[in-house]
DNA sequence: ATAACATTGTTATTAAAATAACAGTAATTT
DNA sequence: AAATTACTGTTATTTTAATAACAATGTTAT
């Protein structure tokens, strides 16, 4: 519980609260590992791996009680206050991103929004206020903002990144195309559209 | 070259690509292995492995030639047609996406938009047009059409995706939350960024 | 009561990816 | 000319992730 998790198995920890906050709906109050892996398509075995590295233990005639697992994967992955989430650069992407989050009960909370545009500052996207981007280490402080989602078209983020590490982020998801460099201390991922959709190309070219 | 490459050297050779076409701008035609890591904040060692993978070898004193390299992923990654790509569902995030594409000069092209709300169809977006959802089999077989982007709410995810593998897709990039079940034959990439932020959450938490 | 079954939890094995080690080589320095 | 340097290309090792194997256990069927 206290160890660090593969990042893999967070990922679908992740997938797997979702599919039973959803599961649990409909009533249930119990589950196997392999409907578990129908609901992921993935295998059962992967299941029972994943829920054993988190300590968790279910019955032989039952499963695993839906809402344990639920709250005991709520209890690694979030954090009790909540986590505080800041989108840079409010185009096409960023209001995507947070027309998708507004929707959601999750312990992410988009809080700041930041544009370099006058006409985007001093709106509110979503809910959202959206401040220059001058205002971004102040604004990170005062509010305790530790994650930031970066969709700044690639010229601008590295200055971005920077100024995200000196106002004292701690995990960035970057959308730009542009490859960052983090301290250690930063936990980076990164996501290129392009670059996906081109692997995706040759895996269809080379089947 | 005609052997399968592993899942994340393809992904690296198409951001290797993307940063020679800028390094090339600059007017240099050769380029070490540490320069590339350098541009992608990676090993050199990683560079070199991934490009002795696809068989093509620089020389000692003046490393790569840039063209070439650029000349031999492309051979790696695209196909000497192109690959048309169909977005479905033109919601905030499958217009982001449309955006983003219109720009880009890429082997890949969005040539067709689905949606199911009477309102977006028959219209243009970012200069692609879009058609109603019922005309997916018709106009993915007709204009052949390899990949397809899924931008639709959860719920109709599935069926969408059955829908495509009728039509004969060959590769598949899920956007939405539901996890797809595709048959070997497709290449199927999913993305999350619930799950991915949850991730990032959780590292932060840890560290 | 015993055998067959379905399930979990764990260890063992395999596969994929990243990293390290190092041999080879041409140019440069001593 | 020998040693040094700065690279590439390849093999070896390590790390991470996925898969397989199987022991343990309660349940059901015979
Ligand atoms: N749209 C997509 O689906 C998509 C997909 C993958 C990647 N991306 C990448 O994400 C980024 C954003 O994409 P987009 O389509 O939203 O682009 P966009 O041009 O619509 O939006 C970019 C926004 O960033 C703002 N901006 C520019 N410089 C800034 C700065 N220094 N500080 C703060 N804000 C700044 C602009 O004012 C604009 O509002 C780009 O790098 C793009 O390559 C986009
Ligand atoms: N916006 C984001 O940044 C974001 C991020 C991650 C995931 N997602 C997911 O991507 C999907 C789309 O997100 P969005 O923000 O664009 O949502 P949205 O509601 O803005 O758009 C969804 C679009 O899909 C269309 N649609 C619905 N049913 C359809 C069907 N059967 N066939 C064709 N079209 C159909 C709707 O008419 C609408 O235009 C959702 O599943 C969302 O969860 C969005």
């Amino acid at each position: 519980m206290n160890r660090k998790l593969p990042d893999k198995t967070v990922e679908r920890l992740s997938q797997y609260r979702r599919a039973l906050l959803n599961y649990k709906s409909s009533g249930k109050h119990h589950i196997f590992s392999h409907e578990i892996a129908n609901l992921l398509h993935i295998t059962a075995v992967q299941v029972r791996r994943d829920i054993m590295l988190i300590g968790y233990t279910g019955t032989l005639r039952q499963g695993y009680d839906v809402q344990d697992l639920i709250d005991i994967i709520g209890k690694i992955i979030d954090t009790k206050e909540g986590q505080k989430v800041a989108v840079v650069g409010i185009g096409n992407l960023g209001r995507a991103i947070m027309g998708y989050f507004s929707g959601k009960r999750t312990r992410l909370t988009i809080t700041a929004a930041f544009d370099s545009n006058p006409e985007k500052v001093n709106r509110i996207y979503a809910g959202i206020p959206c401040y220059h981007i001058e205002k971004l280490t102040e604004i990170i402080r005062n509010e305790g903002i530790s994650i930031a989602v970066i969709s700044v078209p690639g010229e601008f983020a590295e200055k971005v990144a920077q100024d995200l590490v000196m106002a004292g982020i701690k995990g960035v998801l970057n959308f730009s195309p542009k490859p960052l460099n983090m301290p250690s201390h930063v936990y980076l991922q990164e996501f290129d559209m392009l670059t996906i959709l081109e692997k995706v190309a040759y895996f269809v070219k080379k089947s």
